[in-house]
DNA sequence: TTGTGGACTTAACAATTACATAATGTTAAA
DNA sequence: TTTAACATTATGTAATTGTTAAGTCCACAA
């Protein structure tokens, strides 16, 4: 199964490690963004929805303790990894960052192929416990807490709303015809009639507010971004 | 193209239930095998290394959703399919189902023609997903999204139009008499004009924005780069 | 029990879209 | 030039989907 580049948002003050940074990521196949401050970090994140934050913790306005504990509040990037930059020998700060919801760090000097490796095995741990949120572009689909979330605000379906979205959106881009709806959310002994599938998806792309279901005439609906 | 039987393992610990699906999946020319309970079914999905599983999710031992969890964590069977029984009415399965990586499940009373038709379709599925995306040229055409894209630009064909263009791309070159078409995108129990085909490709001319259909008068029409 | 509210389905109608065809224009081969 | 074959355009209709409101069912509380 293909996956697209994951994107990553790198914030540090110094101009160099950024671009080391970027160079070694960005040659890993990574989609890479920077930031050179803990402002310019929220505001970028909020942009771009990554995959990865790595913060340096000492930067400008806003340490990188402070991005993440600001980040954590908001339901689009509870998910979101996050790993911390750290000065060698300051102990505290990594207790911290775990605290705060860190997913790894890394200590200073970097070296470009420990932080890879760590990133690398980050995602592949991810891809492991996968299967329970999808998150596709800003809308946030957690099935064991039931929960959506659309650009910061939590959108309250109902149990047939929810697992349609649910199964549209487990394969984004796929048409699913009314039949494979019907007897994937209403189960094979179960007989409604077509409207009632229109009703739902109307439901549904009232509640989210945003325009993610496609209707695909004579053949079904497909989620799209 | 002749391809050898299926191989499909079912755990259930009815035994009824084991023998009437046995039976009926045998006939339909699959290579069938039987577990009793998620213990068996573990063990013997390693030495058959079966193409499909079919799991009950109440079973002695170890439930459908671990036996399903625990296989999806070996690489072997990552692609494996997997459907999981379900009694009707319990509502949190179907998504923890989804969650841990099943391709579709089968609410119990089973009826075996549904079951049949469900194993087929996903066996169908499948042969579909890989390589059935149409790459001619700029031109790339995705029959399970319901997509044409024509140099990064989308273009939205109706049903007829995609199945017609479908059908001209599955074989760049080759000439498609107006019977041949008729019978393949409109089915041989309707009648249409002959017209109606002249007035589809248009369209899909127009939409396409590129010249790729050629006609050859007096006998049909080709898919050309 | 009765009442209330929400989830789900359905009916009825509106809106939209796909489709087939008719009518007419264009092309190319004879 | 004639003519058969295809292209183009316009249009009515049938099929499909969207929308709204109302009804049913069930859970839960008073």
């Amino acid at each position: 199964m293909e996956t697209k580049a994951k994107r990553i948002l790198i914030a540090d003050d110094e101009p160099d490690i950024l671009e080391i940074i970027s160079y070694n990521l960005g040659k890993e196949g990574y989609e890479v963004y920077t930031a050179k401050d803990g402002n310019e970090a929220l505001e970028r994140a909020k942009q771009l929805n990554p995959d990865l934050i790595i913060l340096d913790i000492m930067m400008p306005y806003k340490t990188g303790i402070e991005v993440c504990r600001i980040l954590r509040t908001q339901p689009i990037f509870e998910q979101t990894l996050i790993i911390f930059l750290t000065a060698l020998n300051d102990e505290s700060s990594h207790i911290k960052g775990f605290e705060t919801g860190a997913d790894d760090y890394v200590t200073k000097p970097i070296s470009p192929k420990i932080l890879i490796s760590r990133v690398n095995a980050l995602f592949r741990r991810i891809q492991k416990e996968d299967g329970k949120i999808l998150k596709i572009g800003n809308i946030v689909i957690d099935p064991i807490k039931y929960t959506v979330v659309v650009n910061e605000n939590e959108a309250i379906l109902a149990k047939k709303e929810f697992e349609l979205l649910f199964l549209l959106a487990s394969k984004p881009g796929r048409v699913f015809l009314r039949n494979e709806i019907l007897s994937q959310v209403w189960g094979t002994s179960v007989i409604v009639g077509d409207r009632t599938i229109d009703v739902h998806i109307r439901k549904i792309r009232q509640k989210l507010g945003i325009d993610c279901i496609t209707t695909v005439k004579g053949v079904g609906y497909k989620f799209d971004i």
